[in-house]
DNA sequence: ATGAAAGCGCTAACAC
DNA sequence: GTGTTAGCGCTTTCAT
């Protein structure tokens, strides 16, 4: 394996020369500079990641830290952090943690041995107090709210976002509505989500809430459900398109039609749901993973509150 | 941020001996080894990464070319390999090319700049020609079966299995079988699903394949199409259990009964098809991945053969 | 058992 | 414009 040395003395410079041609700096004769190329082509040389990584005190690479690699809304925030990353020329390091606290401390600790430069958080499994003593090694970006003034974040304002979708239900004449949610209640958006309904149709009857939906196939047992109660729910608040469409399948195998026997409504905008014409609520995850991506690599501690939009269809 | 001599400072002792702390090495007084690690305990140290990568040459990073970080049938693979590498303390890059040729090239190129240490190709876009030079700078593994001896393989013997399905559908009475691919004839496995059908049934008619089949919904739609060709096909060969769910969905929302009205069989095992009672040739893609791990961290060029199986539940 | 010193491959003052 | 050289933080001979 060739390196700097290799290639100046070949070339007849010195290694400082190789290196100014390598990150392009003026003051090089084109002279040199061509014979400089020719040796590099020659011998197909690339230097070497960790030497420069080491000198500059960072690696360009950034972990995300997701639940799950098969969920649709983080791919979403995934994908828009993607986005950012190839433009900005650093790459992305997928940590998966299936929701385990131990491992997410793990990911966080190698902020401290440097190997990224940044972690942006799109749902996380310990508490704050564990994570911000990470921030001493590096920006920590989380894509929900919190207040600890060392944490970067892009979040969604769930809170409000469901209040309205809840409201926009009850001005459709719905009195009877159930929802369904991602994890139980030691998910801050689950919470929210009953906080918000209890605000405006007070506590939620238990069968009315159906916990553990991430794909279109919970959505189908979660219809299964909720649509062989005697006082069935008029409409349901799906947590995503994916279940939405789920619901919406079970609904018509059974012979029901939607909007009139049941109302829906999606979240997140995705392709599913427009397929099948389901009004859903758009928290703009995409955008929400490149505004986190641009806070990690400013090293920002800001707030930034991504709008959401509800997109209507012909579901409610 | 402290670093090694900082603590050796501390501690009273050398940087070597630190080191010699840090690597459980033997030979270090009981008393020093104590010492140190207290200052290191204070300090909250861990070595830098990069300088130790450095100095070995390796990084213990190895990267995952995949085509969809959202694809069942991939996450498997990749839930192989992360077995293996945390059982290895290795830690793993995703790197999805969305079947960009241009873009699995770079990836490439990360074991030459000595990013990477190896890395595995579960589907690739490039031909080999253009993959094999790569070669030279670290392991590379393919899940997929290649004659190129540069490359460790631990691949699926798709051929087989796809003439033993279509076998089975023929033993059971079915003359019209269609089925369902995921790329088009770019991709081998299209390709030995063609060969297959055609070494059992003679060649496919047109309208009984449908390309570009991954999801649920793929399966849905293609539903809609093959049901309702005049001469209907009695069997479908679906491309994995997502999709054959999706097929079986839309079947039982037009009344059909399965298998009676239309046999479905699926692949990969996955969690759906084992609720919905569908059968599937298992191609044991966890056990596929967790072998092509210990293929890249032996840099073993062997090329192995994982067994498929075939689960019968009720559809067929 | 312990430490001094030579690198790993590169960048960036600094001098010329 | 170009080269010399001192590190970046660590491991590892080689002495002692």
């Amino acid at each position: 394996m060739a390196n700097i040395h290799d290639i100046a003395k070949k070339a007849g410079v010195s290694v400082t020369t190789v290196s100014r041609v390598l990150n392009n700096h003026k003051y090089v004769s084109e002279e040199k500079r061509i014979a400089v190329q020719n040796v590099i082509d020659e011998f197909n040389y690339t230097p070497n990641r960790n030497a420069i990584d080491l000198i500059r005190g960072e690696t360009r690479q950034i972990g995300v830290i997701i639940p799950y690699n098969n969920n649709q809304a983080f791919d979403q925030m995934l994908h828009g952090i993607l986005n950012k990353s190839i433009e900005h020329e650093y790459s992305v390091i997928v940590l998966p943690t299936t929701y385990d606290a131990k491992k997410e401390l793990e990911y966080l600790s190698m902020l401290q041995t440097k190997m990224l430069d940044a972690v942006i958080i799109t749902s996380r499994s310990n508490n704050w107090e564990a994570i911000t003593p990470f921030t001493k090694y590096g920006p920590i970006i989380s894509c929900e709210y919190t207040d600890f003034s060392e944490i970067g974040c892009s979040y969604i304002d769930r809170y409000t976002s469901y209040v309205e979708a809840f409201y926009l239900l009850k001005e459709r004449g719905h009195e009877r509505v159930a929802f369904t949610t991602a994890r139980e209640m030691e998910s801050k958006s689950t919470i929210q989500t009953f906080t918000a309904y209890e605000e405006v149709f007070g506590k939620p009857s238990g069968d009315y809430v159906i916990f553990n939906c991430y794909s279109m196939q919970d959505g189908y047992r979660a219809a299964q459900k909720l649509l062989h109660i005697k006082e069935k729910p008029t409409a349901i608040y799906a947590n995503g398109d994916e279940v939405a469409a789920g619901i919406y399948q079970y609904a018509i195998s059974i012979g029901m039609h939607i909007p009139r026997d049941v109302a829906l409504l999606g979240q997140e905008n995705q392709p599913i749901g427009e397929a099948l014409a389901i009004s859903t609520v758009d928290h703009q995850l995409i955008q929400a993973g490149e505004q986190a991506f641009e806070l990690a690599i400013k090293k920002s501690k800001d707030k930034i509150k991504i709008p959401y939009q509800i997109i209507h269809r012909s579901s409610i």
